[in-house]
DNA sequence: GACTATAGTTAAGCCCGTTTAACTATTAAG
DNA sequence: CTTAATAGTTAAACGGGCTTAACTATAGTC
């Protein structure tokens, strides 16, 4: 049903791989950090998506506007997360990212990425220099991807 | 610090775009199949690594053998785990996926990867064919750093 | 055989992330 | 202006994942 084209099960094979890999370092970071699985999640999505309001998360997070509320505030507490009023909509609120808050995002990346330094070890210059423009193809065409399918965020849960 | 390097840097921005997209359906999937992230975890690390025995898959979770030996018991119960002693060590139990098991790892795992046919949609033939032999390549020295690193994994946690 | 160490299980209790429900504040509709 | 709808917050209560501690069983050691 899913491997009749070659290159989406070589694509799925890497990202399994991958995925498994920095799993597990996300995880045991987490246990470390003194954050939730629900928390980090807010961070990355604030880095990724940019500002969003309550809602906005509470539907990325599939859990209620309540829980989100409430798991925010030691975020702005700890300084990582600005909470500001929606000057079109002063029901809204919203959140974004301070400098410190994107900091602790790329430090959990780099643990979460450590691996990929091991895989660059065994890869030759010259294999490196076939990889990197494939690799900035599939980049940028993801970031295409981005354009596409990020504006409907409001309404992608419990619509 | 990390940036010296432009294909570690590309590889990096891969990791995290693909990471990101693919953890979002992984949470809201984990959310809906009534099992906790530590008990899926489980089920991908006897999928990845093979058959382990309840200290592998504590000292791999980060959590007590207690824990961990009460997580098994609905996977058991539900047929996902077999649960049978080290016929080498009889203190030991061997935990192994049963086929209902493997299906189950691998329906998360085209949830997780849904998005990359959105991806492959956007790519030409040609593209593809461009790209192939680079993931193959990326596939294959992953498989090698298996080998590599995965041979003490009884002892890389609170050892 | 006695002692110690290791693997796993069980039960009690704790912690904390989430839900529910009630409330305030702002916007939209009649 | 009144009514209804939406956004967000707060506090109480629930539930489940994890730890601790006590226990059983097998393996290694003297």
């Amino acid at each position: 049903m899913h491997n009749e084209d070659p290159f989406l099960s070589a694509l799925r094979e890497w990202m399994e791989a991958s995925m498994h890999r920095s799993f597990h370092a996300f995880i045991r970071h987490n246990r470390e950090s003194a954050l939730s699985l629900s928390q980090v999640n807010t961070l990355f999505r604030l880095y990724h998506h940019g500002n969003s309001s309550v809602n906005d998360l509470a539907n990325y997070l599939g859990i209620t506007r309540a829980a989100v509320s409430q798991l925010l505030d030691p975020l702005i507490d700890a300084g990582l997360v600005l909470r500001s009023e929606n000057p079109e909509d002063r029901r809204m609120k919203l959140l974004v990212l301070t400098d410190q808050g994107k900091d602790r995002v790329q430090k959990s990346m780099n643990t979460r990425h450590a691996w990929l330094s091991n895989l660059a070890g065994v890869l030759s210059d010259a294999e490196k220099g076939q990889l990197l423009p494939a690799i900035q193809l599939l980049n940028q065409r993801t970031r295409d991807l981005n354009l596409e399918h990020d504006r409907p965020c409001q309404t992608d849960f419990k619509a």
